[in-house]
Parts: structure tokens; C-alpha cells; sequence
DNA sequence: TGATATTTTATCGTATTATGATAATAGTTA
DNA sequence: TAACTATTATCATAATACGATAAAATATCA
């Protein structure tokens, strides 16, 4: 019953963008709009001007500025491009769809069943869900069972990953302690490090390094290596991660391993970004 | 810079909730309260009641019921539990995650460079942002490149893919032409049947073996063979896709590989969301 | 089963605030 | 430099989001 009715409301949303002629007393139309100008941002390729927006949504300028500078306030729209008159829509969206599919029942039992059945076969599993007259893919599996892929979206601290210490490493250093210091700090395995002093300590390292490691802090049996991802300005805004099984690399053989990969796909994706311009 | 942003802005939106002290008169206190509703919502396991919501939030109750309706009538929140109290996000977030992520030029430069590594190892890959004290993992490639796994959230239409017709021989066969009828249809491949009446052929044909198919009509090369997801009052709300080369399966033979594997994920799932009582 | 408590839905006057027009500023092009 | 375009700021007013309250629906318990 929950999924149809998104779909029957999704095709109410373009009527009422149309017609506005829905008043019921309990409708806010300022939600709406604020709704209406991210869908409009969705559709496009990398985002719109106010007015364009404007143009687009058919709202009054002032009403388009007004909800584009609350909702980059807000977070969830980044202003981008040359001069920054491009609003796109934030990455932290992602949150929300985790979300999502976590609580969605069904899509929990869909997962169950795809994941069993990725294991068992060479072919490619997906599972769609009905959104007006188009399919929504929300989950694949595929031979050696990858559903957690699915689960991209999800979070994990900067303090017990390698990609959190190599990101750590990219800032001065108090700036990095208080970030550790405003962190819940849990023992998340019996091996995850949760001293902040030592925590600087591997930190420091990965400076000097230009990757860091965590030996499965975060899950048993795993091993990672991270090198941070640079911004145009130089500062961290995430990290290429490489993991192997813990039986696969020996602990001081990280380094001619997995540690090179991480720095080589993040150096490539710095060197890119560096080079953007336009 | 962009990725930044939103981090300092996640901390100020706390803030703001807390106190609720900025008063620009370019922030909209009602589009804020919209996100904060469903950023609580975000953090549960299966939703929150109205009167939950206002204790979490603190709003008034009549506040948090307004936005509610709104954000339910717009699609982007669903009632769900016994009966219909428990405030949910919508799957139809994926829309906005897929487009962000798309947006998002340092992501898809990192998708490329990740999709090249992973080609060519054993090992597992990631790419994630920074997000506060958290990483927020968006990419993962491993082994043989599967990089589109960060598209779910893609769409395609209802009447090229087997998916979709499997979805539509489960409906009134008046209501599975309106869709089609409703929809804009493309010639994808030069295989994508176009013809609403030979779709409607192979609709019916899905109705009665249970299963639909798709021969190079959404990517050449690739068969797929679909069987519908039903929800606990019968109606279609997504499929269950296998697809494969067409070199693996001759054309006779999809009744005997990917079409009962299709149809046995799909008869798995359907059973457990009958024997949903909570 | 009936009675009470709890939660959701509906109604309404008022104060708040979202609105649109306009002006000022910044940035671009000729 | 001037003319033009786009973004940001200001403000009076009408619109609407607000909170209080009442009605209806559900749940809880004797």
C-alpha cells in the first residue's frame, strides 16, 4: 500500500505546481514550493541560476531566493559553478534514501531474498520498485553477493577509519583534535583504537605516509588503507578507501599493497580536480 | 569547497533548532521545521508517531501535524504501521541522492578513477565525504567493476523493460494501457518495441506464464527476464529483474534459466509481505 | 463489554511571516 | 565607461503558519 501511494500523490504534485489550487487548511505551501524548486533542481544536469529557477518554476524571484538561501543555510542545496550561482542538490540527500530504505519493509525482505540468491548464481539480480509510469532500481545483487552495496549511504566515524585518519591528516592539527574530541568514541571491536592521543598518533603518520590504516576497527578480519581527497583549496573532503581480508595482506606489507592503490586513485582524483575550471 | 559547506551548516542547523534564535528575513522557519521533522525522522528504525515527533522536536502538535499532512499528501513521507501512525521517508528520496551524486563533479570524477582501479584487482574500494565527525561512503567498486551499483536510484520506463511489464500484467488491463499510455515512449534500441498494442501483447503474455521479458530493448546485449513484486492487497508495486548476456541464454532457453529464478525471488518476497501482521 | 485515557483529526482567530515589488549591488559585455 | 544582466537587500501588506481548543477515532483496562 505505501509504495503505490507515493506514485498516485507524485502525479497530485505537477497538478497542484500547475493549478496552486489546492487549499486545504492544513496544506503548506511553503513546504511545497521548497519541494517543487528541489525536484525542478533534480532534473537538470548541474543545477539552475535563481532565474532560471525562477523561469522554471514559475514563483516570483524573491520567493525562489528566499528558498534557495534557506535551504543552502540549511545544507541541503550547495551553491556551485564559476561564481557560484548554480544550485545543485547536496549530497547529503543520501541520508535521507539510507534512511528510507532501511525503514521500507518490503525493501528489507527484497534485500533478504536477492542477497541468497546473488550467492547462489552467475547472473544479475535487481529489485525495482513501481514510481508513475518509470521503475525505481533500489537494489541489485549480482553473483558473489554485494548487497551492501546498497547500503552506500551509510556513515561511519572519522576516528576508528583508515579514510577518517587520512582526512584527519590533511588537517592542522587541532583542528583534527577537536573534530575527534566533538566524536562519540565507541570500542566497535576489541582491535578499534579509542585514546585520542593515539589516535593523533596514527593521524601523524598517515601526514608523513600520505595514507593511514586501520586493522579491523571497524569490522573483524578486515584490513584498510586510505589516502585523503583534496578539494580545490586544498582541504580533505573525503578519502579513497582500499580494504582486503585480513588473511589476504600482511601487516607490513600494506604498504606495497593496498596503501599504493589508495594513494594512486586518490592522486588521480586530485590531480583532476585541481585541473577543473570551468 | 562545496562539500565543506554543508558539514558547517549540519552543526549551525543544530543550533538553530536549539535555540531557534536566527531571524534573517531570508530564512524560512517553515521549510527549516519541514527538514528537522524529517531529520528525526531519519534517525528511527521504523518511523514516529505525530505525538513522538512533537516531543522529539519540540514543536507544537498542531505544527507537527500540519507539516506531516503536507510532507504525506507531497509523497516524500509515508503512514505506515498497524494502522497508519508511524511517519516514514519515501523511497522517492533515491530521486534526489541519484541526481545529487550525478551533480556532483568530484564524485563522478572519483567514480571514473574507481571504476579504472577496480577493473584491474582483488581488492575492495570506496569513496566517501566528509560529513561532520563522519564519512558518508557514496562509491564502492570491487573485482570486476560494478560501478553502476551507486546508480541505483536510475530509473527506466515501464513499457522497454521486462520489469515493467511484469508490473503491468499485474494490473487491470485498462490501467496498465493508461500508464502506457501516459508514458513518453522511445525508441531505446533499435529492439525496443514502441507499439502500445504489441506491448500490450507482451503484457498479457507476462500475465499468464508469470513472468515478462526484454530482449536488447533497454542495453544490447542483455536479455532480462522479470517477475512482479505484490503487496499485501494484491496490487503490483516493483518486480524482481535477472538479466544476462545474450550470449548466455538462447532465446528458447529463458523459461529454463533467468525467468524461474526471477519468478522464485519474486514468490519469496511476496510471501513474507503476506504474512506481515505487525 | 463499557469506561477512561490517549492519539489523531478538524476548526478558527490571531500574530507571524512569506510574499512580491522595488531598490541596491555586483558582475558581464560591448 | 556605459548598458545590461543577475544577485542580494529592504519593506509594507496580505496571506498563512501558528497554537489553542474541540471532535473523532483508537487504544487501554477494569
Amino acid at each position: 500500500m505505501s509504495q503505490v501511494d507515493h506514485n498516485q500523490k507524485s502525479g497530485m504534485l505537477k497538478l497542484e505546481h500547475a493549478n496552486a489550487t489546492i487549499t486545504d487548511s492544513r496544506f503548506m505551501t511553503s513546504v511545497q514550493k521548497a519541494f517543487i524548486i528541489m525536484e525542478a533542481l533534480r532534473r537538470t544536469e548541474h543545477g539552475l541560476t535563481l532565474t532560471r529557477l525562477s523561469e522554471v518554476t514559475g514563483f516570483d524571484l524573491s520567493t525562489v531566493q528566499r528558498h534557495c538561501y534557506t535551504l543552502v543555510a540549511l545544507g541541503y542545496l550547495i551553491k556551485d559553478g564559476q561564481k557560484g550561482q548554480l544550485h545543485r542538490l547536496a549530497p547529503r540527500f543520501l541520508d535521507f534514501s539510507f534512511a528510507a530504505l532501511r525503514q521500507d519493509k518490503i525493501v528489507r525482505t527484497a534485500a533478504l531474498h536477492l542477497d541468497d540468491a546473488g550467492n547462489a548464481n552467475p547472473y544479475t539480480a535487481w529489485f525495482s520498485l513501481l514510481s508513475g509510469t518509470n521503475l525505481l532500481y533500489v537494489l541489485r545483487a549480482k553473483g558473489e553477493s554485494y548487497m551492501k552495496s546498497l547500503f552506500s549511504g551509510r556513515h561511519a566515524p572519522l576516528y576508528s577509519t583508515a579514510g577518517g585518519r587520512a582526512v584527519l591528516s590533511q588537517l592542522p592539527e587541532d583542528h583534527a583534535r577537536d573534530l575527534l574530541e566533538g566524536s562519540d568514541i565507541l570500542k566497535i571491536t576489541p582491535d578499534t583504537i579509542t585514546d585520542i592521543d593515539k589516535i593523533m598518533d596514527e593521524v601523524r603518520q598517515a601526514s608523513i605516509r600520505g595514507y593511514a590504516t586501520a586493522w579491523q576497527e571497524t569490522r573483524i578480519g578486515e584490513v584498510v588503507a586510505a589516502s585523503a581527497v583534496i578539494d580545490a583549496n586544498g582541504s580533505p573532503i573525503g578519502a579513497i578507501h582500499v580494504s582486503a581480508g585480513i588473511d589476504r595482506v600482511q601487516r607490513d606489507a600494506v604498504e606495497h599493497t593496498i596503501a599504493p592503490m589508495a594513494i594512486n586513485i586518490a592522486q588521480l582524483i586530485n590531480r583532476d580536480i585541481r585541473n577543473y575550471h570551468d
